[in-house]
DNA sequence: CCTAAATTATTAACAATGTTAATATAATGA
DNA sequence: TCATTATATTAACATTGTTAATAATTTAGG
């Protein structure tokens, strides 16, 4: 890496770093130009010798909080069994998180992808998330021979749908209970999926 | 109701179809106070004279477009048998209705609520808008005792979330594939929750 | 060390957005 | 027909993302 990349590279950071503190704590609404240079201690129009435009740099706030996603589930994930209650613990702390972020869900989920290379591979990232995270417990699932291949693929994507629409439906309180209330209704839809 | 409420309700009647034509064929992106003023025949400040801000106008078209998937829904529910058939037939219906028109997806399930007298019920009336159509099924399901009250409370649950978290992934392309894998994915997801 | 060239940052400017205030036009009633 | 009221339009403002024109800074070469 030449020192211009280096250079080049922090900068991006800073810019990424004001973004993505705006993001988790105002959220997309409150972002803009101005306001992510203002943070980064720049001119607005410096944003765009580093971003094609300010899309460009979202998407890259995107995989600074799927890396911290990533963490916050493998670590929970570490703390119970392999297998089911893997699978299980992974799933309760995704959508913990994004009850944490709510804006980083929209983001993840409803935000337009723009035509910057890389943006296809981020998104399709973005859909197999969580089953990246669990695949050793589903291989393990798989090996122990007591559930055939076709239930465990249908039991993924159940999982996926489902955690996306409750958490769409919650976040976006198109349902109206109260945050104990989706948790339970969350567990109820995780035994209806997990349990085998 | 006054001469004054009828011209009044049609020039409301006017912007909120203007504003449902773009949404329908351009889409949220396409919308523009401007834009719906000029198709509605009418200066951009008109509007504020009959809605408080674009987002009531919005709102209405919501209505709009919820009338019109609940008939095109109706519709298709009473070519089959009533009961689970019927269930299975108007969730079919309802997914390709999104699939028709993606935007108004977005609006019913992403759009940020205002502050609006009436909003709040407008969000609750999306959130059971596929029950209240299939209330007569889930009631001779119940009736005829094959299934507990509990296992049918938490089908109704599981529909909802699943189809709302396939159609976030499918019409925000965080899902690779075509439009036919899509419908053999859903269908796949329809059998294991109506599966009984 | 000083100047020329190249790189990088900033200000100015544009078009588009939603919204409001000031003004013009149309409808109504005496 | 004229005064009043209701309605529509234009002007204006503050924001938005983005680009072009400038200003400032860093780098290279003598």
């Amino acid at each position: 890496m030449t020192r211009n990349e280096i250079q080049e590279k922090r900068m991006r950071g800073y810019f990424i770093q004001a973004a993505s503190e705006i993001l988790r704590s105002e959220g997309m609404r409150a972002l803009s130009v101005r306001n992510i240079a203002d943070r980064a201690g720049y001119s607005y129009a410096t944003l765009y010798n580093y971003f094609k435009d300010v899309r460009e740099l979202i998407f890259e706030c995107v995989k600074v909080f799927m890396d911290e996603a990533r963490t916050m589930i493998e670590t929970e994930r570490s703390k119970v069994a392999p297998g089911l209650p893997g699978i299980r613990r992974a799933a309760e702390t995704y959508a913990m998180f994004f009850v944490q972020y709510p804006g980083v869900f929209n983001i993840f989920f409803t935000e337009k992808p723009n035509e910057i290379a890389g943006a296809q591979p981020t998104l399709a990232l973005i859909y197999s998330f969580l089953d990246e995270i669990c695949a050793s417990d589903w291989k393990q699932i798989e090996e122990s021979g007591s559930l055939p291949k076709a239930v465990i693929s249908s039991k993924k994507d159940s999982l996926r749908f489902s955690l996306a629409g409750i958490l769409l439906l919650y976040l976006n309180r198109r349902m109206a209970p109260d945050y104990s209330a989706f948790k339970k209704m969350l567990n109820k839809e995780l035994d209806n999926i997990l349990s085998m």
